[in-house]
DNA sequence: CTGAAAGCGCTTACAG
DNA sequence: CTGAAAGCGCTTACAG
């Protein structure tokens, strides 16, 4: 029924190795045959199947993404603008959650491969690095938000100490001292630095940071909401809180608010990642954007270009986090009050 | 490098023949040949090439799914479900934003098809229903929260109307006459029918409508925030608004705030879909849900009836929305001054 | 410039 | 229960 590469060669009166050279614009071929077996492919709605070519040793033209969950806003951005630019270097995307979960990873990978996808992108937190580090030598490979250190592989982050520090000293600048932070267990590397990143701030700023002022919590909103309820009460001191990424800074803005806390007022927020949710939420949130869309941009083409070149040079490329200001942070309550208030020495 | 059905069948010291039966399990195989072959597998690491057998007439186990927008949470979540019950499922998803322009549409199902895909799933608003009608013929494909009502095609979507219909009589029931509603371009089924669901509770109400406070706009969150604005400005009778979707529903609170209203307070706001900005957004987004997980499951049980069973017969699933309740409803204003007075007549 | 033939890694009748 | 052979739709040397 769907027309071959046969029914093409035969309707046209050429072999089929011509068909595929047109095809493939290789070899030689006369400027008449070519435009005849153009015209023939058109006339019979030819399409030639990838699954075909991929077996004769071509690609399959298609990208395997392991992310730990497609329903959460920051991969979903990453997914579109990997997909995105994907599309545009002609592959399409094969895409798969893991929840962070080591056996849905290996799982999927397997999978991948035996699909034969070209390349796989991974945001996910696998540790398992010695796996990855056979695999790569079979199948190209790069990581995207997410940092391997001791791997030579292909990467694009931000640079996430640089982040923790942005948010934090942000805050600082505002008169805050006493920050909390909420953040997801510290083996996932991002966090990791991003934290790092809060205590340098608070230490360059002289400030003695105090280890109950950190939460260290799993990766879902209900613990965020719960984490930063039991800082808020047990630390009426607390003006501030850094949150590692936007959805629990959202979950701190309801905590807060369930409180009777005004935001900023009571209590001033900064988030990570700069999602849609950053943006819709009320009050907006000041967070430290990640370039997601270069990001996207930059992996799909490094994994390509390892694709295509045998022996690549592997790149780590580190963008810069920039500190988005909206109106989740302000001076704490006690600051203004002295601020408005006539100064004695005045 | 990688091995390959010779090299087991040859370590194995049996035919590929044999090797290909124990893969599939078909065929009658002494247990000792099958428990050896299983051994070399393993040792081999083999795992079998599925372009291989894609080309050999099988399937390539995998499915593509054309959504608008991957970044929008709603599709995200319904990106999530579809993998995830295909995973259990055993296959893979390929999927695709087009923006809901034709353009990427077509485009997409064309790659699709030269990949080979077993079924197609769209959530996407192709009206392009001629198009899908020459497909199906030779590709399985269904649809998820959308609606071509002229087409025999397995579909699973909520009962918008219905949907329409829950979300203003919750307002009404609350005490609110003067209900505005934004929605998205009515070509879109969904859209069309959620306004009508909305234009009949009024009607039952006995509530008459006013035109000037249904705002029809394009997707996006920019146009819904001033949509809402121009809506709050103009109609200052109006106590409450139903936006068609939680995004929507997201941008009416920021309106409504930026003008100095109290939510519920000073105005009612009830959305749709029920994805997890509903619950993260504060206040609390009253609104209605769809069974986003149960929606996924099921599209994805349809395609894969359908690309097993020659002429399976065609399904259309309607689930029921059901109301959430959160936080964004209260009775208006003036109702509830009506009932903290004491009324003159006790 | 064009084509015959082998081969990619499987599956599927068919024969034994 | 097991295997030889053809075929899926292409690409790629190689020959002419």
């Amino acid at each position: 029924m769907k027309a071959t590469i046969y029914d093409v060669a035969k309707q046209a009166g050429v072999s089929i190795a011509t068909v595929s050279k047109v095809i493939n614009r290789k070899g030689r071929i006369s400027k008449e045959t070519r435009t005849k077996v153009l015209r023939i492919m058109d006339e019979l709605n030819y399409k030639p199947s990838v699954v075909a070519s991929a077996l004769t040793g071509k690609q399959t033209y298609t990208l395997g993404l392991l992310l730990p969950d497609l329903a959460n806003p920051f991969f979903a951005e990453i997914a579109r603008n990997v997909e995105d630019h994907a599309h545009k270097m002609g592959f399409s995307v094969m895409i798969c959650s893991t929840d962070n979960t080591l056996e849905r990873e290996e799982l999927n990978i397997s999978l991948f491969q035996q699909k034969s996808v070209d390349g796989i992108i991974l945001a996910t937190g696998v540790q398992n690095g010695g796996m990855i580090k056979e695999l790569q030598k079979s199948l190209p490979m790069a990581l995207i938000a997410r940092d391997i250190p001791t791997l030579t592989i292909d990467t694009v982050l931000v640079d996430d100490f640089i982040g923790g520090s942005l948010a934090t000293n942000h805050l600082i600048d505002f008169g805050h001292r006493q920050i909390g932070i909420i953040t997801e267990d510290l083996i996932v590397m991002s966090s990791k630095e991003r934290t790092r990143g809060y205590l340098n701030a608070l230490e360059s700023a002289g400030i003695p940071h105090n280890p109950e002022l950190i939460k260290i919590i799993d990766f879902d909103v209900q613990s965020a909401r719960e984490a930063a309820g039991e800082l808020i009460d047990a630390h009426p001191e607390m003006t501030a809180i850094f949150a590692c990424n936007d959805l629990f800074g959202a979950a701190v803005i309801k905590a807060a608010r369930e409180r009777g806390l005004s935001i900023p007022g009571d209590l001033s927020i900064v988030g990570f990642d700069n999602t849609l949710l950053a943006e819709i939420i009320d009050p907006p949130l000041t967070t430290v954007a990640q370039p997601i869309r270069e990001m996207g941009r930059l992996v799909v083409d490094l994994i390509i270009r390892s694709i295509q070149e045998e022996d690549s040079i592997k790149q780590r490329i580190v963008m810069l986090p920039e500190l988005v200001s909206r109106a989740s942070v302000s001076g704490p309550a006690r600051v203004k009050a002295e601020i408005n208030q006539p100064s004695p020495l005045t």
